[in-house]
DNA sequence: AGCACGCCGACT
DNA sequence: GTCGGCGTGCTC
């Protein structure tokens, strides 16, 4: 027997990340009944002030050494959670790396790679005291103090969940908490999960349906019936049984009578996947294909970290590399991580992915409930399953053993976390790959710029598909120019749709196919776009459009914080300046409902999905046939296959060119790509309209001839010159506060600060090429929930100066006045 | 972040 | 007299 007391005075420590935005690791003691799970990788729930928070413990020591304080000071951990590590030491090794990169505080970071998401609400518990854990032992507690604490055997329950579970509830509680059995503790909502288990049936041993169906049970079809399913099915949760067997309970209990069949209680992961699917065959992979997949498998057999670009145009079969990249690594016993945007999108990959690989799969997304997540993140470290799918904290996923990563529509901005830890999945997953081993593919039809240029500079391997899939041939994009449409309607109001739409609808309407109108919305009503040419007011030193600020009836630059008084005559044409407000989907839905009166229409944006339902009701109808025309923002921009698509408008291209963003032209051109190649992705034959008043622009003639690196050319030139990514890189500030006046001094004196630092920071020959600090300036959304919001942008090729700006920025901005808050984002994409 | 402690106005 | 406003300061 090992003496106690000496176990009591080696008391382990350990130290403890705690999501707060203080980067900082909080130190604890661990009871000996904890001792044995104490290390780095697990949470701890942990007091801190006055209330208790989940952590996850980065280091341990047997000795006070690890702290920076006295031992006898230190609180006591309340509960490890974890029975294995919830982050295993490569991905703690990553995360806190990429904390330290991105001036996040680590606590937060492991946060956001938990399952359970970054801040598990606490509610109110019981847990079992030692007195009620012997009660419980030696069987002293009768009828319903019993039950209760049975129910609190694995440790905290809430109390709503006791109130169900518990008879007179309220009153058993009262007296075991008199009599000291229970306590009152807190419940970390979806920290400690409960994976599902679900009563099931089987057959019992030695039962055969087809014996039994000559005698024993000829006058009981239903009963025979039940059992011949669940023979085929093996062990199957009765709920899942009720759909075909309304009565299943009832059938179950006869059958258990009559010791036909077993029941049991087993851990069942709920249905994520949704209907089934049926088994598809790998298609014949076209040259292309081939020639692509190659040095994928190549890497994936070598265990080289190495990055692809696989850029293919729409259409052209990219899924299908991603599955043979799956199934390569699969064959080699390693596992397989894909991400994607959006939530709609897991769903057509996992289709994709089933009718190959079957339903051994993991989801991982914020759709998913808690508890869903959690288990399909459990049976992920469990190694149950070895393929993971999902959005950008997928990547996080307890996988062993990668064989490949894949990241679908890799230009997506979605991939960009922005709040807490502002990571990007792109260069996250570029790590995850390097620290495993393993090949990452970055698959797109439009690359972000940055990736395109990694390409050119050989950092990775571009891998191109050209044609599409048994030849279908691009949709034909027919361009609009709104310039020269010069009717007017009666009322004096342009008209949204040209002739050329108008007609191309009726027509599609009149062949029985569906149009879809994309109005790109995203923006603002306050930028200033002439009415007559379409152009909009931009700034002389940052190239971005201005906005128009109501109050001080000023455009301004939200870069520089330029600005002028908004012209009386448009600088381009000449014509009397008016803003283009109130073009929005609702005013679209109006004209087109007055112009198409028979025709089925719907619309589908940000309103009409915020209703539950609301959006896959829509989608349904557009699959089935039941819609002639959708409206729409970028929400139908991607997802699903819509095979009788016959034409697609754009109603006015240029709206996303005006956004006050140095990547504006970037997002309008993937953005219309993508919209453009909803059009027949079938049969049909598909036709694209594309209304706009710049049909010259950059972003938008390559849209037209299917060309990206034409516009890649063009824009890296533009990136070039005005000195922006690939060729700089930037760190943003943002500072909020509730007072205009503090905020932006506030920020004026970090700027100023900076410029005075500035020379130190750099050396002298680098003295002029370090970084530039543009701003502050007041962000694009000067005010957000009552909070006025300036921005400070560093920009610049010197990434050791920048490093130390951007430290220095940060330590500034941590003891900021109250009531102000400060964000700081490396590498940003959106800059609101 | 959140929660407690602390110091000043309108209510029983 | 006290209930409650939210300023500020700390959390192993």
């Amino acid at each position: 027997m090992p003496n106690a007391s000496l176990f009591q005075t080696d008391a382990r420590i350990v130290r403890v990340a705690l999501p707060v935005p203080v980067d900082e690791l909080f130190d604890y003691t661990v009871p000996e009944a904890f001792a044995a799970h104490a290390r780095p990788g697990f949470r701890a729930v942990v007091p801190f002030g006055a209330r208790q928070l989940t952590g996850v413990i980065v280091a341990c020591g047997a000795s006070p050494a690890v702290s920076n304080r006295n031992a006898t000071r230190l609180r006591p951990l309340v509960r490890i959670l974890d029975r294995e590590p919830a982050l295993g030491p490569d991905m703690l090794d990553l995360l806190r790396e990429m904390a330290r990169e991105l001036l996040c505080p680590v606590g937060i970071a492991l946060a956001s790679a938990l399952p359970t998401g970054a801040s598990p609400k606490s509610v109110p518990a019981f847990e079992l005291t030692e007195r009620g854990r012997q009660a419980l032992a030696h069987n002293v507690a009768r009828g319903p103090s019993r039950t209760l604490l049975k129910l609190l055997a694995d440790g905290p329950v809430p109390i709503k969940t006791l109130e169900r579970g518990v008879a007179q509830a309220d009153d058993t509680m009262r007296t075991c908490l008199r009599d000291g059995l229970v306590a009152k503790t807190l419940f970390e909502k979806g920290a400690t999960a409960k994976e599902a288990t679900a009563r099931t049936v089987e057959l019992a041993p030695g039962v055969d349906p087809d014996l039994l169906a000559e005698n024993e049970l000829r006058r009981a079809p239903k009963q025979l019936a039940f059992l011949r399913e669940i023979a085929s099915a093996g062990c199957t949760p009765i709920a899942d049984l009720r759909a075909s067997f309304p009565t299943a309970p009832a059938l179950v209990r006869a059958l258990e009578a009559r010791k036909l069949v077993r029941v049991g209680e087993k851990r069942v992961p709920r249905n994520v996947l949704g209907a089934r699917v049926t088994c598809v065959p790998a298609p014949q992979l076209t040259d292309e294909q081939r020639a692509a997949l190659e040095p994928i498998e190549g890497a994936i057999r070598a265990k080289t970290a190495q990055t692809f670009l696989l850029h293919g145009v729409t259409g052209s079969g990219k899924t299908e590399i991603y599955l043979r990249a799956v199934a390569a690594a699969r064959e080699l016993g390693r596992t397989a991580l894909l991400l994607v945007p959006e939530i709609p999108l897991t769903h057509q990959i996992l289709t994709r992915l089933r009718g190959r690989f079957g339903d051994n799969l993991a989801v991982l997304h914020s759709g998913l409930s808690v508890s869903e997540r959690f288990e399909q993140w459990s049976r992920l470290r469990r190694c149950e399953t070895a393929i993971a799918v999902g959005a950008r904290s997928a990547l996080f996923a307890p996988l062993e053993n990668l064989g490949v990563i894949v990241i679908d529509e890799e230009h997506d901005s979605a991939y960009k976390s922005e709040e807490g830890f502002r990571y990007h999945a792109r260069d996250l997953a570029q790590k995850r790959a390097e620290a495993c081993g393993c090949p990452l593919i970055l698959g797109s039809a439009t690359p972000a710029l940055e990736t395109r240029y990694a390409a050119e500079t050989g950092q990775i391997q571009r891998l191109v598909l050209s044609k599409r899939i048994a030849s279908r041939p691009l949709p034909r994009v027919q361009v609009v120019d709104l310039a020269k449409e010069s009717a007017h309607t009666a009322s004096g109001q342009r008209p949204i749709l040209s002739r050329a739409l108008e007609r191309a609808i009726s027509d599609t309407l009149a062949a029985g196919d569906q149009s879809f109108l994309f109005l790109n919305r995203r923006g603002f009503s306050t930028k200033v776009l002439c009415y007559e040419c379409g152009k909009a007011a931009h700034c002389k030193n940052c190239d971005i459009a201005l906005v128009f600020h109501a109050h001080d009836q000023l455009l301004r630059c939200h870069y520089c914080d330029y600005s002028i008084e908004p012209p009386e005559h448009c600088p381009h044409c000449g014509a009397g300046g008016a803003a283009l407000l109130g073009l929005g989907t609702q005013r679209l839905e109006e004209e087109v409902r007055t112009r198409f009166p028979e025709a089925r229409i719907a619309r589908l944006d940000r309103d009409v999905s915020r209703r539950k339902g609301a959006t896959e009701a829509i989608l349904t109808s557009v699959q089935e046939g039941s819609l002639d025309i959708l409206i729409g923002t970028q929400m139908i921009a991607k997802g699903h296959d819509f095979p009788n698509v016959r034409t697609v408008g754009i109603v006015l291209a240029d709206l996303g060119l005006h956004m006050p963003d140095f990547r504006a032209a970037e997002h309008t051109f993937q953005l219309l790509t993508q919209v453009a190649g909803r059009a027949g992705r079938a049969e049909t034959h598909g036709n694209v309209l594309l209304q706009t008043f710049s049909p010259d622009h950059y972003a938008i003639r390559p849209v037209c001839e299917h060309d990206y690196e034409a516009f890649y050319a063009e824009e890296l030139e533009y990136r070039r010159d005005l000195g922006y990514p690939p060729f700089t890189k930037l760190i943003h500030l943002l500072i909020e506060g509730r007072d205009a006046t503090q905020t932006k001094e506030t920020i004026e004196g970090l700027a100023r600060t900076l410029r005075e630092k500035l020379p130190h920071e750099t050396s002298p020959l680098a003295a002029e090429a370090a970084f530039e600090i543009l701003g502050p300036a007041p962000c694009p959304l000067a005010r957000l929930r009552g909070l006025h919001r300036y921005q400070l942008l560093l920009k610049g090729s010197d990434a050791v100066a920048l490093r130390s700006a951007a430290c220095a920025l940060r330590d500034a901005s941590a003891r900021l006045p109250s009531g102000l808050r400060a964000r700081i984002d490396l590498n940003p994409i959106h800059m609101l």
